[in-house]
RNA sequence: GGGCGGAUGGCGGAAUUGGUAGACGCGCUGGACUCAAAAUCCAGUGGUAGCAAUACUGUGAGGGUUCGAUUCCCUCUCCGCCCACCA
């Protein structure tokens, strides 16, 4: 008999003994990274839905394993967050008991199921041993100057007094007690994400993720290309920006409109004559929520500024100037131009009887006379009319031309914009984790004078304003730093005493510990200028060789004339006091391009054998020696290395006083100012200045629930490390994740900011790939049995212990797996349950039916299965795996038996769906465990059919079925379909006009009919 | 309004990507075992007609391409998800 508790309870626990799912970090078998998403512990417990996704992973990963992988399969608890704080509030209790309670469910529930997960590796993003290394990476995007503080509008519910988030807005109400929701602004903490837009977009060409999620990135960030255009005001000569995808109309630009909030309509208060009814469209307009403002089936306002006046800036016309609010402040500049190919524009005008002109002819002929006549709205691409020199252009061409006329009169200027805002980063809440930064108004009022002094040394050829030079110095000066970049002398032949005494001199101006950077010959001075000086920080980018050799220069005995050789030789001629350089230098960081012509491998390998030891080594690609000739304008990637220098009153907390832990509260609730519940124990907010040692505050802001999961997967790696969140060498033996599987709700912000905070990690250094994961797919929801959504609150919740009661977790999980594609959503059946238990009593049942000699259709669909189970893992089609399974037991049945050995293949290739039973069944017939076994091969001979049943149709329809050889000849098919009665019949009086005949598929007759 | 999916028996779903539509499972019908039930086993099961052979019909609707269309193209209807006046 198949007894499921006993069967499973008994491997879960020998597996658990025997540690046969705990990764490796040494491992010399190649390394598989099978992650996904962790849950959120809600009350609820985990639910099918959870299953579905785990299971599909946990298949991926025992199958990696038997075909010899090193396996990470990891889980954790991605627990901060308002669900949770709610409950907490609700029923009185600490949201950190709560957590600890659900957890524990969860990790039952995973347990039963019979999960591969290394459980030694298990994080939760609210233990302060994590949470530590979640501030150390906020404090890390604060001093690259990526995390700033800006006034962003909250939802403020004006009776709770306090700040809601997004989902507590139910129809523009307070959730809670159903009052009125406004806008309020409030300081918040941002993280630059658009910084790394293009990035995030084109990086995607290097991973392997289903095409519809890259496309909802690249959607999701939204770039657009267009142009900035300037539009006078006549009566102020000022210029109004304008942002436009659609240059190519501007020559039909009739009006000017703006957002009502646009900043300078308070400016021109005198000069517009209407200001009371502008006044109160704006005071109208202004508790309107985007969402409503921006619906395309609203009716369009607006009102028009008496007394101000724009002009075209291709035409010179005079037009007239709007405010509406279907023009938002904080997307764009914040103004459109307006023309009669756009739908609003449109409407507004005919509404408002504003002027309107077209200037383009669309393609479609029909609908020209009505566009031409401004019956209708042509808002697609066309040609070009009574648009001076571009008429007859189409639109693309038209809007390169446009931009480029328009750049030179210096009227408008090239622009890309995003629709991905920056990340807004802070939450008045008390369950997240603690943004590590303390205000200091001692420090704020000091006059931070200190600067650190940042010398650049060019390179050969070069100069202090050419190459990248003068990017690098004003991205080092905007971040707070004393930037000196001066000529040498001698550039076009430079001589190294000469070079040496200029770099003494320059030092000489400077008191504190310099940072050096140097390019070619110019890394090379600043590297002898270390023997002998202090250095806080030394980048050499491209530095020339530290000793001439022959070999060495030979290779550029065309390149150069014999002048130039000598002085690239003679430069190079003394060696370098490695040692010293090592002793003086605080931070050494050496950067190579891959193909540097004059910078070889040979030299590369020199340094590293020099300073490998010490030193860290940045590698580029494609970006030549780097210099002026190569057309080298900007290092990101040595720009990124420099901190912001601290300019105002935030103060980080330094490294060794992290974690900031969460301290107990009475009251879980927001403030009644707005401000998170820790603004309310002073004790823990009054501090003092890491910095200066006066009185502080510590910010009160915590953090979203976005960032503790935005680099678990990096902790899994090295989840007991307390000295970083994870070293760098066990970081390069598993990341990046090999899969990544989650599901479709999460393919937009979540997906988009986990691979940027990995990015930003990689910039610094941290990671060592820039892209976090290698591969991504995505699971359909599991629905209630009536397709609803299942939600606790509905009480439709399938709960799969109860699965695992009534029919064991083998079931739960074979059950889920041949519910229906995996991709797609798939409504839950009680009754399908019942047909994968008894599959799996009849699988149990074949022990009792073991035969010496078995019918070779069992070999053969053995093999078959084999294959097809093999094949449709890789892709995910687990339906269509089981059901070849499914057909193999069959057979076996209808054929009487099959061996013992055919036995153990056909086990290895169920185990990673149903271990439990797999493992019973193998203990008794085979030798070892089946999950360490190596997974079956087939045998493609045995798999390929020699003789095939194919339908003969005549004019299309099937009118018998003829068994013929796989490979027969159309001659031998042609026989045998004639010899068929049937066909016979049909062909009677017909003479045959063609026969279509596709090896092992089809034949077909046609005749006349 | 935009983008992406989807629509196949009573139900969940297969179909080697243009080649016998309905694999596999559920359900249902009949039978065996049983005092009986459950479990198990055997047979049948898209619809219509027929004892049957077989014929007609059939993949949301309509049209097209093709020897052949669930699959490709066009038009339309409905459903789901994501995003929504993005200039």
């Amino acid at each position: 008999m198949y007894n499921h508790t006993e069967i499973e309870k008994k491997w879960q626990k020998r597996w658990k003994d025997a540690g046969v799912f705990r990764a490796d970090n040494a491992s010399k078998k190649p390394k598989f990274y099978a992650l996904m998403e962790f849950p959120y512990p809600s009350g609820a417990g985990l639910h099918v839905g959870h299953v579905r996704g785990y299971t599909a992973m946990d298949i991926i990963a025992r199958k990696r394993r038997m075909d010899g992988y090193s396996v990470l399969y990891p889980i954790g608890w991605d627990a901060f967050g308002l669900p949770t704080e709610n409950y907490a509030i609700k029923t009185e209790r600490r949201p950190a008991d709560v957590t600890a309670e659900n957890i524990a469910i969860f990790k039952q529930q995973m347990k039963a199921i019979g999960l591969s997960f290394d459980w030694d590796r298990e994080v939760n993003t609210t233990d302060p041993t994590y949470y530590k290394w979640t501030q150390w990476m906020f404090l890390e995007f604060f001093k690259a100057g990526l995390a700033y503080k800006k006034a962003m509008p909250i939802n403020w519910c004006v009776s709770c007094k306090i700040g809601l988030a997004n989902e507590e807005v139910v129809g523009g109400a307070c959730e809670r007690c159903g009052g009125v929701v406004e806008k309020r602004d409030k300081e918040q903490w941002m993280i630059a994400i658009t910084k790394y837009a293009e990035r995030l977009i084109n990086d995607l060409a290097t991973v392997d993720y289903l095409e519809k999620i890259k496309k909802q990135q690249i959607d999701w960030i939204g770039r657009s290309e267009g142009a900035v255009v300037k539009f006078y005001i006549k009566e102020t000569s000022e210029q109004i920006p304008v942002f436009t995808t659609r240059i190519d109309t501007i020559y039909s630009g009739t009006f000017l409109v703006l957002a009502p909030e646009h900043e300078y309509i308070d400016l021109w208060r005198s000069l517009i004559a209407n200001w009371d009814e502008v006044a109160s469209y704006r005071a109208a307009t202004a508790s309107i929520p985007d969402i409503e403002r921006t619906s395309a089936d609203r009716e369009r306002t607006g009102v028009g500024l008496k007394g101000i006046t724009a002009l075209n800036p291709a035409t010179g016309e005079e037009m007239p100037v709007w405010i509406s609010d279907f023009v938002l402040a904080h997307y764009g500049t914040g103004a459109v131009f307006a023309d009669a190919h756009d739908q609003r524009d449109f409407d507004l005008a005919k509404k408002y009887n504003l002027p309107l002109k077209t200037s383009l002819v669309p393609p479609d002929p029909s609908i020209k006379e009505a566009v031409e006549r401004l019956e209708i709205c042509f808002e697609g691409e066309g040609t070009l009319v009574r648009s001076g020199e571009f008429d007859g252009m189409i639109s693309a061409q038209a809007r390169e031309k446009i931009t480029a006329h328009l750049s030179e009169q210096g009227l408008a200027e090239a622009q890309t914009t995003y629709k991905l805002r920056d990340w807004v980063f802070s939450r008045q809440r008390y369950w997240g984790e603690p943004i590590p930064l303390v205000w200091c108004d001692a420090c704020a009022k000091t006059d931070h004078a200190r600067k650190e002094a940042v010398h650049i040394f060019h390179g050969w050829f070069d100069s202090a304003e050419s190459g990248f030079i003068p990017a690098l110095k004003s991205n080092l000066e905007q971040k707070g730093y004393d930037v000196v970049a001066v000529d040498a002398p001698n550039t076009e032949a430079p001589v190294f005493d000469e070079w040496l005494a200029f770099g003494e001199a320059q030092l000489a101006k400077t008191h504190s510990t310099p940072t050096l950077v140097g390019h070619s010959m110019g890394a090379h001075l600043a590297l002898k200028l270390a023997e002998t000086h202090k250095v806080k920080r030394l980048v050499a980018v491209a530095p020339v060789g530290m000793q001439p050799s022959d070999v060495y220069f030979a290779q550029f005995k065309t390149k150069l004339s014999k002048k130039e050789l000598a002085i690239f030789r003679a430069y190079q001629d003394h060696g370098m006091d490695v040692e010293a350089i090592k002793r003086n230098v605080g931070e050494l960081i050496f950067v190579f391009s891959n193909n540097d012509p004059w910078i070889t491998s040979e030299i590369v390998e020199q340094y590293k054998a020099a300073f490998g030891d010490v030193a860290r080594f940045i590698f580029v690609e494609e970006m030549g020696h780097m210099s002026h000739d190569s057309g080298c304008r900007r290092v990101p990637f040595v720009e990124a290395l420099f901190d912001r220098v601290r300019a105002d009153g935030w103060i980080p907390v330094p490294e060794d006083q992290l974690p900031i832990e969460l301290p107990d509260v009475e009251r879980y609730e927001p403030t009644d100012s707005g401000e998170s519940p820790l603004a309310a124990i002073d004790a823990w907010v009054k501090t003092t200045c890491p910095e200066c040692g006066s009185l502080a505050r510590r910010e009160t802001d915590t953090m979203p629930n976005w960032a503790g999961s935005s680099w678990y997967f990096l902790r899994y790696a090295d989840a007991q490390n307390d000295k970083a969140f994870a070293s760098k060498k066990v970081l390069a033996h598993w990341m990046p994740v090999d899969w990544y599987n989650g599901g479709m709700e999460h393919t937009t912000l979540h997906l988009l900011y986990s691979r940027f905070w990995n990015k930003f990690l990689y910039d610094r250094g941290y990671v060592l790939t820039s892209e976090p994961y290698a591969k991504r797919t995505s699971h359909g929801l599991i629905l209630a049995e009536d397709g609803s959504k299942m939600s606790k609150s509905k009480g439709n919740v399938v709960n799969p212990n109860d699965i695992i009661a009534s029919h064991g977790a083998d079931t739960l999980r074979l059950y889920e797996m041949f519910i229906g594609p995996f991709d797609q959503p798939v409504p839950w059946s009680e009754q399908g349950v019942v047909g994968v238990y008894k599959f799996l009593k009849r699988v149990f049942e074949l022990s009792h039916h073991i035969v010496e000699c078995e019918a070779p259709t069992v070999i053969k669909m053995l093999h078959k299965t084999i294959k097809k189970v093999t094949e449709d893992i890789e892709a995910m089609r687990f339906n269509t795996a089981i059901a070849q399974m499914m057909t193999f037991v069959n057979t076996v049945y209808d054929e009487g038996g099959l061996t013992a050995a055919s036995l153990l293949e056909f086990l290895l290739v169920l185990s990673p769906f149903a271990p439990h039973i797999v493992e019973e069944m193998y203990e008794k017939h085979g030798q070892g465990l089946a999950m360490t076994q190596a997974w079956p091969s087939f045998d493609i001979a045995l798999v390929q059919d020699k003789t095939v049943t194919i339908g003969v149709q005549v004019n299309g329809k099937v009118r018998a079925d003829v068994t013929i050889a796989a490979d027969a000849s159309s001659k031998e098919a042609r026989k045998a379909a004639l010899a068929e009665p049937n066909v016979v019949k049909h062909l009677e009086g017909k003479e045959i006009k063609k026969f279509v005949y596709v090896q092992g598929r089809i034949i077909n007759i046609v005749v006349d009919s």
